[in-house]
DNA sequence: TTCAATGCAAATTTTTTGCAAAGTC
DNA sequence: GACTTTGCAAAAAATTTGCATTGAA
């Protein structure tokens, strides 16, 4: 693998522990893959890439170990785009800006949304979740 | 038709100029639809309730009406839910929660935000749309 | 009669599910 | 040997596209 980080290895293998699971070498490049690309990737590219040099992935690994991830609260699932689902292994608060002309995604730290002068900005979502009142007890 | 509004009918026929399409009933009835039900509404509920009173209504016309709509901006398209988008008439700026457990989508007033004392909110995501700096000339 | 709008069906895309084979403890 | 994990294929769900028909100006 290009640009190795054992870093970034070790905390994958940490997140598969936080999830419950067995450090299997598949789950291990999915959730290395999550962290060591911040492009906010869809489940299709971080397949498409990990099968070129593990060709024997299969999307179905790629779906639960992303949903595994995601319920443990270890990457977060990005649904930003109609359609797909990106996900981006920068679990601290930042928003996301999403061009509509070149459809990219860009992390935005939150101090700076009200500066945001180089961008025009025309739309702000803001999602929250968790347990509603009823819903609580 | 139960309840109907002549105030929301004339806003649905508005919506639809303002998009530059011809008023013909199916478009004015998923503008009324949406402006009408504000329960952030899918594509297929919105079909599904229109189709039983008008049998004739096609699911191709209910995507291309919502599609114009969304780009004229005469409602939002809310991504918060994977898998689906919903619809919100209400294009004046809030925030939504969405209870994991009941999975009921609430409106949020934004002044409201910060003291939610009664949700026990997990997630926060802020989602921004627009051009740009590379893409704004 | 011309052009826009509709509706159906098929195709695409994304995600989920069932299950047998392979791997791990 | 029991149990987990994987990968394939099929199914399900959401959306888009092609095209013939209808309807309005």
């Amino acid at each position: 693998m290009y640009n190795y980080s054992p870093d970034i290895s070790a905390k994958a293998l940490r997140l598969i522990a936080d999830c419950g699971l067995r450090p299997s070498p598949q789950r291990i490049a999915v959730a290395y893959y999550v962290l060591a690309n911040r492009t906010h990737p869809t489940v299709d590219e971080i397949y498409t890439d990990i099968k070129a040099t593990c060709p024997s992935l299969s999307k179905t690994t790629v779906y639960n170990t992303l949903r595994a991830l995601v319920e443990s609260n270890c990457i977060i699932e990005l649904t930003i785009e109609p359609g797909t689902s990106r996900f981006d292994g920068t679990t601290s608060p930042h928003a996301h800006f999403r061009c509509n002309s070149c459809k990219r995604i860009f992390d935005i730290d939150m101090p700076h949304i009200p500066k945001l002068s180089d961008f025009d900005v025309g739309n702000v979502q803001v999602y929250l979740s968790g347990l509603c009142p009823c819903c609580k007890n």
